[in-house]
DNA sequence: AATTCGGGGCC
DNA sequence: GGCCCAGAATT
């Protein structure tokens, strides 16, 4: 891909696909006005349009221009914006009007520059606006730009962060047709809104997957790469595996909050201790550490848990503890019959190889 | 570089 | 219930 090309078919192909299948009444493109675009870009920060769309409505019909708005009270900006969320962009907004009105003679400055340094306007926003409002040549970097340069360049790794961001900004400036800006700034979200979308895209219907690297090597769903996991605390616990004499097992039935509720498992203790002080009190048998078996590593979603398994056979329980609805011996052919976790039931079973679960939403069919 | 701000859509 | 969405400001 050369960045030299004088009309880049990326952009050409884009400009094309826009005219026939783009979104072309949207609110804030009729009329189109530097006030009407910076509002709707700023509502759409973080903000589907299904959502912002009506909230839009409402806002110009109660403030049609930029010097109404800077005239009006916080308070009914804030009414106006109320439910939309993200609440510090209508005190940005609210700002920065009065700073037009001060500093740009009661208009927004045509100026990449001067918008920046307005409350509320970031690069790709104030870029949003000069390509919309005046059709200057300016590249814009959202969310649906990222997703869609990062998979048609194949470009690994999270678009948050810096240096992947650097590079996608990079690629959207090679981009950048010469002319029709306002379409083709458009035209890039709209094809991230309705074809390269986050879950199952269109490729079929796209203008760009001929040279779509994610789509030429099946990775559409693996790119963008997903922001990583942030740590999630360790936890490990300690599972007692007790058999009596006939071989049957010893299961607790969980309480009916929490993980794995009302679930039957075996006797569980946060540490050493509690371990010795649960087979003291209510076991018969149970001498020595028991057998020691390899930890189970289990993930939730909130924290990982390391079981820490012991097994003693030919225990029995003591005689003042009785089974009961929370505590019962299970014979191996039972234990299907019961709801237990399956990190438990799988070792319980015999250590089958445990199947891996495939969690993620966004995979392929 | 990580966190915060919010409500809704989607799986 | 988590993750994401036309991000920007703050720490």
């Amino acid at each position: 891909m050369k960045a030299t090309v004088k009309a880049d078919s990326f952009a050409s192909r884009l400009l094309h696909w826009f005219d026939d299948h783009g979104r072309h009444d949207l609110p804030w493109q009729h009329p189109r006005s530097p006030y009407r675009v910076w509002l709707s870009e700023v509502m759409l920060q973080q903000t589907q349009v299904k959502t912002a769309a009506p909230y839009f409505e409402r806002f110009v019909a109660a403030l049609p221009s930029l010097q109404a708005l800077a005239a009006a009270p916080m308070d009914d900006v804030l009414a106006l914006w109320s439910g939309l969320g993200y609440y510090s962009r209508a005190r940005n907004l609210h700002r920065a009007a009065q700073e037009c009105m001060s500093a740009h003679a009661g208009e927004l400055p045509r100026d990449l520059d001067a918008l920046v340094a307005l409350p509320g306007i970031g690069r790709s926003t104030a870029a949003a606006i000069l390509a919309q409002a005046w059709g200057d040549r300016h590249a814009i970097l959202d969310g649906n730009v990222k997703r869609g340069l990062a998979r048609f360049h194949g470009v690994d790794g999270w678009p948050g962060s810096p240096a992947v961001e650097r590079q996608l900004w990079v690629f959207a400036e090679q981009h950048l047709p010469h002319d029709r800006l306002a379409d083709y700034t458009q035209a890039q979200m709209d094809l991230g809104a309705t074809i390269c979308t986050r879950a199952r895209p269109s490729c079929g219907s796209c203008p760009l997957s001929a040279d779509c690297a994610a789509y030429l090597h099946g990775r559409t769903a693996e790119l963008p790469t997903r922001k990583p996991a942030k740590a999630v605390p360790h936890r490990q616990a300690w599972i007692m595996w007790l058999e009596d004499e006939n071989g049957r097992v010893l299961l607790q039935k969980r309480p009916p909050v929490g993980i794995w509720a009302s679930l039957w498992t075996l006797p569980q203790a946060d540490d050493d201790a509690t371990v010795a002080d649960f087979l003291r009190a209510h076991i018969d048998g149970a001498n020595g550490d028991g057998d020691v078996l390899p930890p189970i590593a289990h993930a939730f979603s909130h924290y990982k848990l390391d079981l820490l398994p012991r097994r003693w056979r030919g225990v029995a329980l003591r005689s003042a503890v009785q089974d009961n609805n929370h505590s019962r011996w299970v014979a191996p052919a039972d234990l299907a019959t019961l709801g237990i976790p399956a990190p438990i039931r799988r070792l319980l079973e015999g250590g089958r190889p445990s199947h891996e679960e495939f969690d993620d939403p966004y995979r392929l069919l």
